[in-house]
Formats: structure tokens, sequence, C-alpha cells
DNA sequence: TCTACTTACGAAGGAGCGCTTCATTAGTAG
DNA sequence: CTACTAATGAAGCGCTCCTTCGTAAGTAGA
């Protein structure tokens, strides 16, 4: 019941220049008559939205494609330069940026290195290093920026505070999202890192197509983010995914099973711990097979609480431990399929470390969509 | 990207007339001129329009209110009585109906006993005689129906095939929805007893507004409904919540803390010894209290990952022991508040016994409304 | 009962948008 | 150089909504 306004000729033609956009988006540069085919509007109807797509700077003309019978036909396609999105993961020991046209195609990348114990006002500047980095590969201003999604580690408010943050215990308490909008002058989007990692995976990793996905991060620390009807969901107190909480769910204390097995060497620092642990493993190493063993036992407790909660199309496992993910797949499946009613595919993740940037420009590139599509405000100029 | 056609003036008109049948369905009787505030349009324009709904008998004209200042206007309402909706709840012991209009208000109601052990053509025959009997009371005939809504207990299948059901046991592998439709001659929809229950709680009981709400059925056997992003969160294999299946969330157990209770009389039938442990610790009976003690323990274990899971605004307490949710409310609170990061609201169910029937109808309902407001089809006459 | 006031009705005229139709144009193929 | 193909551009039409204005049908007060 959302919608209670009717609406004018000049609402038709703002749902057909928005339908127009649409198909641009979706396909390429388009003819005129491929355009009105699409659209379903008559030609002549078309090239009267297309020219007052040009004159508000929408959409742009390329050059006809040669080689073609008969009378070459002209071809638009939507200026998805006129603005860039920037997706940041403020992680503990890496600030990553990304920066991508409109359409979300990555146009740039940057990565500064910060120490987790680092003050605050080091890692902004990071932060502004990261995405001026960014704005420099790609040669854009900050004045292209139309929005900067950032996704950072921690329980976060639905306002964009930072409630609290084990792995960057400067963060805890800070308004994240106030600080943002300080530092750039364009809308400014916060979310949890996984949440992020788990839409970047459903839009262009292993959970492509799925409406449904959870996302299990594992690693030193355990988290999870869930994708419902194509989504990121957050709940109600932005605290969804939580599960590593409950001590039922014996996700806590999980990786300790990798990090206190005896194939790891002495005076290893406590973050590569595992890693021993997993490639001995790999190697068929009895005592590490066992250790994995456990460590997959707890995981499935809790994946499997959110499976059967959920009922996904999809898990997928991301994270540090997930490039052990040949270790860690078939035993995890081999659970679930014990504990579920229905067994969902389960995946790696195909994504890697760049999984939360490509996130956060998805979950920009949402958020401009809803912006575009839903709103009833007619179409502004650009530039 | 749902939607790649474009619209002439006569989409225009259609979207104008769902947006006068939204405004009406929203707010009773209006006047031409009150309609034509509330949608935008103008009078004349606006009459066009009412024109229009009239001949096709989706609007009709009321008698003026009298008693007003100048000339009387014109009433318009919605002829929500020119088809009707049913929602069914084939538990095991009962099997209820009940009737409302295309607004969803109900207009009559039924129940028909049935034994748990019954066979299948008996079962259906009482949902006939249900149905049947709404029919009757409500003077309308199979012909006005639109939609049958059915909610039964077990396990279902995308496609609306009954998977496994403890409850009743005639009832597992049969095609439900099938059978549905061969006994009445409109759409039938299939969804299990304990989402609806959910759903008819968000939209008209103790979640009324939320839009994520954890429901839990707690009795005999345990249940759950989630209502995500206002709608019923069915999974991909249909098969969301069943948490119940997870030994370490430790429901499956649980009503046997009630049931084996020293203060139920020998020779107490299984289903009713719960309710004297519950009484009794309402009384303050010591050893009832410890049984309730140890059955909410367990409860808050499976309710906590659900809530961690999913951040939900609200938690409702429904099902046969939520009679005694005076008992149970503030120990599960207690337990909750210790286990989740965000503690939500913790209500007990308002709707009772119909609980599942107006969810049935709201379903439909709400299946009504995507068809309407979401289809490019133009609005076809009644009668 | 009559008059003033209030509010809705209905008809007329105008502007915007999309549609169809058709002659014209700019290419490729032989 | 000619035939063919496919897009272009202009003209005319119909529909939907808008604004404006005189008229109609009630109530309130003298």
């Amino acid at each position: 019941m959302a919608n209670l306004r009717g609406g004018d000729l000049s609402r038709l033609r703002q749902l057909n220049s928005l339908t127009a956009i649409r198909a641009l988006r979706g396909a390429g540069p388009l003819t005129l008559s491929a355009l009105a085919e699409r659209t379903g509007l008559s030609r002549p109807s078309m090239k009267e939205v297309a020219d007052e797509l040009m004159e508000l700077g929408w959409v742009e003309e390329v050059p006809p494609s040669p080689g073609t019978m008969g009378r070459p036909a002209r071809r638009y396609r939507f200026r998805a330069d006129s603005g860039c999105l920037v997706g940041v993961d403020i992680g503990g020991h890496n600030v990553r940026a990304a920066l991508s046209d409109l359409d979300g195609v990555i146009l740039a990348e940057t990565r500064q290195p910060v120490l987790p114990d680092a003050p605050l006002e080091e890692r902004l500047a990071a932060i502004d290093r990261a995405v001026s980095g960014c704005l420099a590969l790609s040669g854009r201003s900050a004045a292209d920026l139309w929005t900067v999604a950032a996704g950072t580690t921690g329980v976060l408010t639905p306002e964009g505070r930072i409630a609290f943050s084990a792995a960057i215990p400067a963060w805890t308490g800070l308004d994240l999202a106030a600080k943002l909008r300080e530092m750039f002058p364009c809308q400014v989007l916060i979310e949890n890192d996984s949440r992020l990692a788990a839409l970047a995976e459903a839009r262009r990793g292993a959970a492509q197509g799925a409406r449904d996905v959870v996302f299990l991060h594992v690693g030193r620390r355990m988290g999870t983010g869930l994708i419902i009807d194509g989504k990121v969901h957050r709940g109600f107190g932005a605290a969804a995914g939580e599960i590593v909480m409950l001590p039922e769910a014996r996700w806590y204390d999980a990786p300790e099973h990798l990090n206190a097995c005896e194939v790891v060497p002495e005076g290893t620092a406590p973050e590569d711990a595992a890693g021993y642990t997993l490639a001995a493993a790999r190697d068929g190493h009895p005592v590490a097979l066992a250790a994995v063993d456990r460590y997959v036992d707890d995981l499935a407790v809790g994946a499997a609480a959110m499976v059967l909660v959920l009922d996904p199309q999809m898990v997928v496992l991301g994270g540090g431990f997930s490039r052990s993910a040949d270790v860690l797949l078939a035993p995890l499946r081999e659970r679930l399929e014990r504990a579920c009613m229905r067994m969902p595919e389960v995946r790696a993740s195909t994504l890697g470390d760049e999984c939360v940037v490509m996130g956060a420009i998805d979950y920009a590139a949402d958020h401009l969509d809803r912006e575009l599509f839903t709103s009833d405000a007619p179409l502004t100029p650009l530039r």
C-alpha cells in the first residue's frame, strides 16, 4: 500500500524514461529500434524519450556499429561514467577501497595497510588515502562521488555507529557514518563487512542468482551475512547474523581447535596458527585432520541452525579459512546433510579478499537503483 | 530490474485506476473530491476513472452522507463483496475455516472436528464441510470464491505437497494443492500453519506493524513462522523455520519437561499433561515451577538462535501453551535478555485458536493484492 | 418562505504524450 | 550504377489529464 499518488502525463514520461535507462543499463549500447522493441514503445516515442535523456545527460550517443545492412542506426548508451561509487572495506590490518562507475563496474582498487591497534585518526587517514588513491587512479575527483559505502567489522547500530568491535579496539563507540559524511560530500552508507561479502557473493560470486544465501565468514573470528529475497538482511537493530554469541551454537571457540593443534610450530603468531593446521590437514596429517574434524563439528552446529531457520538456496564459505575450502567443504557438507531438513548447495567463496569492497559497491549500486527507480521525483539533469 | 515494459496512456489510466482502488480500500467510502485529493488527480479526471471503475464493477456508489454543508457529494466504495477469500486451518483434531470479503474482513467461521488418525477421505470431507458451511453462513456460493488458502501442520514442498506430517499420519505424501484444486474452482494456496499464524500476528495480532517477526508455536509440538520484511518467509525449499530438527537447539524434547512433571495426575492423556504442570506453576507449586524452568531453559536456546540470526523486532509466543503465557513470558524474556545481542519485544499471541485461519485469509489477501497491483494486465470487468 | 452561503457537479477548451503512417535517407550487395 | 535494406523524420490522430467557469443542490439564518 505504498503509493497513493496517481500521475499525469509527465509521470508516464518519467516511467518510460526510467524504463529506457533500465534497458540500456541491462544490455549495453542499443539502437533506437532495439530500445523501442524492448520497452514496448513505438519508435517515434522512444526517440523523444532518448532526446530528453540526452538533454539531461543520462544517456549519450555512440558511433553506429558498422557493417550492418540498411541505414546505420543511432546507438545510445547509459552514461555510467557520469558519476562513481566507492566501496570501502575497513578491516583490522588493511583498508581497501574500490571505485566503480554507476553500473558497478570496477575502475580502480587500492589497499592501505594499517595496524589493528592504530589510533582512530590514523585509520581514518588510511580511509582517506585509499579513496583518494582510487579517485587518482581512475582520473576522477571527489565531486564525481555519488555514494560511498563502507563495510567494517563489528556490531553496528541502525544509524551507522559502531556498537562494538573486537578486531579494531579504537573503533568501538565511533559514529562512523558521521565521520565519513564529514570526509566525503556524498551519500554515505555503513554496513557490516560479512553482510557486504554475502551480497557480493550473491551478485557476482559463488551464489550468483540465488535469492536466499547464508554467507559464513570463517577465520580467526566468525561472522555471517544473510541475503534474503536478494537483499541484505540487517535486522531491526542491525544485529542479524550474530549467532556466534550463542554458546550452544559452538562457534565462539571453534577456531581454537585449529590454533591449538600440535602441528603448529612453537612461537607462531596467533593469526598464522590455523594456516599450519589446515595445510597439514591437506597433506593428510592425522593430528591435523582430527583438529579440522573437531573444528567442522562445531562450525556445522551454528551453520545448521542458520540453514534450518532460513532454508537458503546456498551456503557460501568465505573469510580467511576459506582458502582451505578444499579441506573444509566435504566434512561440512557431510554434517549439514545429516542435520538439515533440505540440504542447500555449499560452495566456497570465489571473490577472495576483494569480497567486501565488491559487496560495498553492490550495496551502493542497489541504493542508487532504489533511489532512481522508486522515487516519484522527475529525473534531474546531470553535470 | 523487474519490468522493462514502458507504457502508453492506457497504462497511465490503469495505474490511476489501481491507485483509486487502493485509496478506497484504505479508507472506506470516499467522495470524489476526497478521492481526487488523495490520489493527486484533478476532480474531472477522478470522475472519469470512477465512472470506468463503476462500469467494470470494482466500485459502487453509496448514498451521500447527510448533514453536510453544500451540495451533497457522491460517495464511492470498493466492492469488497464482489468476491470472497477462504482460509482453512487443517489441524490434527479440527478443521477450521473462515470466509472474508476481498478486504480480509471475516464474514463467517466454522469448525469441523476430525480424529487425528482419520483416513484421508474423511479429512478432505471435513474441509469440504467447513468451507461449505462458511459459504452457507455468509450466503455465498462457490462461484464467489476467488482464493482458498490452506494452512496445515507438517513440512511442505514448494509446490504444495505434504513432505511429512507427524500430527496427521494420513497426510504424508499427499498433493494437497492438487486435491484442493479439484475441490474448489479457484486459486488455491498452501502454507505451513505456523507461518500463517505468524502472518496473522504481524497483521492483526500482537506484532501488528512489525516488519520482522519470529513466531514461536509452543505446544505439544514445536513450530515456528518467520515474517521478514512483512512477508512470509518460506525458504528455497519451503523448509524455513525447522530449527526443531537441531538437537543442540534443544527443542525437540523440551515439552517432555512439562509432560513428565510429577504434578500431572496418573493416567492423564498425553495431550493434557502439560496443562496440569503449567496450571500448577501458576499457583506457585515449586515442582511445577522447576519443570517450567527447565522447559523455558530449552525453549530459550532455539529461540535465542532465531533471534540472533534474524534480529527481529518482535517475538510472538503462540500455540497451545501460550494460554499460559503469564507463566512463560517472564522467564523466557530473562533468558533471552542474557543470550541476545539486542533484545526484541516478546509478546503472547492475541489471536488464539483463530490465528491460522486469519493468517490464511491474510495470505490470500496478500496474494490478491500482488496480482492486482503488480500485473500489467488491464482491470477485468467483474460479474 | 426566502435569501445567502457552501460545496459539488458538469461542460468546454487546451496541452502533453504516445501511436500510426509514409515519404526520405544512408548504408550494403551484386 | 542499381536494387535492396533498415533507420530517419514529419504529419496527423486519439487519449488522458489539466484548468476554468457557470450551474445545481444542499444547509443556515432572517
